[in-house]
DNA sequence: CGAATGACCAAGC
DNA sequence: GGCTTGGCCATTC
């Protein structure tokens, strides 16, 4: 099995990633934030993949399912937790279409 | 400090 | 709608 570079959580590493769990726990059931948004409400509008990188170390009490790409899609791989994800939400009543996107004007948390 | 990595994003074709 | 390219950023080695 391959071995990933020291998991974020492993390390010291509690300035941005804390602040990104603490935020994604906030995201009420039945919503849906994306990783720019997440990065922006931090201060670092362009650390959205940094913010992907902590949530693949994210706690299990970090809802992670709640935080889709910008095109409110799943970014995760059908080999790393698609279905998972899909489903969590999908048991929170959130929809998907045919293309398993989701509507973020509808389910998008703290809609701009 | 430099190079590599990643559950991203926007723009182009 | 789907694929490619370049850019951004924090963290790690």
């Amino acid at each position: 099995m391959k071995r990933i570079r020291a998991s974020p959580r492993s390390s010291a590493s509690q300035s941005f990633f804390s602040r990104v769990y603490a935020l994604v726990r906030q995201v009420p059931r039945g919503r849906v934030v994306t990783y720019g948004q997440i990065a922006r409400a931090l201060g670092a509008p362009g650390a959205a993949r940094t913010v992907g990188w902590a949530m693949r170390g994210s706690p299990a009490s970090v809802p992670w399912h709640r935080v889709v790409n910008a095109r409110g899609e799943i970014s995760l791989r059908p080999t790393t937790g698609y279905h998972e994800q899909r489903a969590r939400l999908k048991a929170e009543g959130v929809r998907f279409d045919r293309a398993g996107k989701i509507d973020l004007e509808k389910y998008g948390w703290k809609r701009v």
